[in-house]
DNA sequence: CGGCCTTTTGAATGACGTCAAAGAGTGTGG
DNA sequence: CCACACTCTTTGACGTCATTCAAAAGGCCG
């Protein structure tokens, strides 16, 4: 049921060049624990898919579930808009990261899904995965520990930043970002760059244009942070950010 | 690797009585779309745990996760504590739902799982579980479709509960509730049981006790319920009250 | 330069939390 | 059976935080 690349669609590649052990995003993927037999078997029902540039959207709000993709590189926001018109985003997903995940289970995907940046995507067919994950008890285990990481993520961390101030869930989303970055590109300096633009961040965190720049000159006062463009700039630890704030953001870092 | 039941326990059962065709639960659990010839299998490993009566521990956040639990009576909440001291429940759990699900992929549970009433349980060894999986194609399918729609839940729907008044969150919760119970019991009255006490309504919707107060009182102003000591009664149609938020309180009917 | 969009700033409104206290329900002991 | 203590729930007054509305300032591109 792998879909044939259609001529009149421009994201896909035949799948001939790349497999799995030369890719960049290779240790956060999905294949991180499994062994050389299973990836190549993984590896011929996977299909690369991009670029798919900034804005451009990788599937649509009730488009029917047929694959999980994993972010090689460039990054993605997954968004709906609620009945009474609120957007609303679920998720930002970077390198490594699955997508579509919220569609697992459903026959129609519950968010449209849009890339950030320039973003090339592998395509895993929704049953072919399953059908691996069969044959590879620590496939089926690495999804399954994913899949609890985001519901952990979900439920419990959700809730803990229910109540904290803009600014902290602010401060809290950039060190999020930071790490994220941090343990991917071995970059030093404290500078973190924003794919989404600032519109997204707000409705991320829940918040209002005017109430989350409110949020950003509040934390640029106490000196927290340096706002620029299309970058944070941390000026504090970001340990010592975090800690104060259970149970963490958690998603990634759980043991 | 299943644990052996140990004598000072007292909640065990040595599994020899029942097996999943003679279980209430039945059409509610992981075992609804699989076969005969599987659930055999899957009867081997499981154990019913019980009875656990209200307010008892059924595990607690730190233990390490062996098992995922399958509620064939009763409820449960899940709750865990914030660094700043707030309480937080992740979840309230009934008949045929999944418990335990927040500690897949984790070493150590990141919740208290505390029975609401008398409960009893189905224990299910986590690598029992997944071996199952992979001999069952529709367990997994099942036990995966459960995960994607416990990841709708947490990303999607609570970010768009946020933004709804007090009165409409607690609406929406009582809808749910009497949705969870209707399809489950056949009664048609509209009076919803809370096995949970009013406290744990409030922490569940991020709500101080007095904010959730005014609420119900509120509800009962607009003659939307009637408010009892530890039951609900709606007085509007609950598909109608429903209507207007998107993309819906969503566990269990997403299609 | 002028339109358009994003970001910022200010003032008013509203929702919920906090604090304080009273009322209702439950259990205990006299 | 009643008095008392204890807890849970309710109610009111007030403060805080975020939204809303309005408008100005800054970038970007024609």
């Amino acid at each position: 049921m792998l879909e044939q690349p259609r001529p009149n669609d421009p994201y896909w590649d035949s799948g001939t060049g790349e497999d799995c052990h030369e890719c960049g995003a290779r240790a956060f993927c999905l294949t991180t624990s499994i062994d050389d037999a299973c990836i190549r078997r993984l590896h011929k029902m996977i299909r690369k898919r991009g670029p798919y540039e900034a804005q451009r959207i990788i599937y649509r709000e009730g488009h029917p579930v047929r694959s999980l993709f994993a972010i090689q590189t460039g990054s993605v926001k997954t968004e709906t808009v609620t009945a009474e018109g609120r957007r609303i985003i679920g998720e930002f997903l970077f390198e490594g990261d699955l997508l579509g995940v919220e569609g697992i289970g459903s026959r129609h995907y519950a968010a449209d899904a849009v890339a950030l940046e320039e973003t090339w995507l592998c395509e895993l067919p929704m049953h072919a995965l399953e059908d691996a994950c069969r044959k590879a008890p620590e496939l089926q285990h690495e999804l399954l520990g994913r899949l609890g990481r985001l519901i952990r993520a979900g439920t419990l961390d959700t809730a803990a930043q229910q109540h904290m101030t803009a600014d902290k869930r602010l401060l809290r989303f950039i060190i999020h970002l930071y790490h994220r970055r941090q343990s991917k590109t071995q970059r030093s300096d404290r500078c973190v760059h924003l794919p989404m633009d600032k519109q997204d961040i707000a409705v991320y965190l829940g918040l209002t244009p005017e109430s989350l720049s409110r949020a950003l000159r509040k934390l640029e006062r106490t000196g927290a942070i340096r706002n620029h463009l299309r970058c944070i700039e941390l000026l504090l630890d970001p340990e010592e950010a975090a800690a104060g704030d259970a149970p963490g953001y958690g998603v990634g870092y759980g043991s």
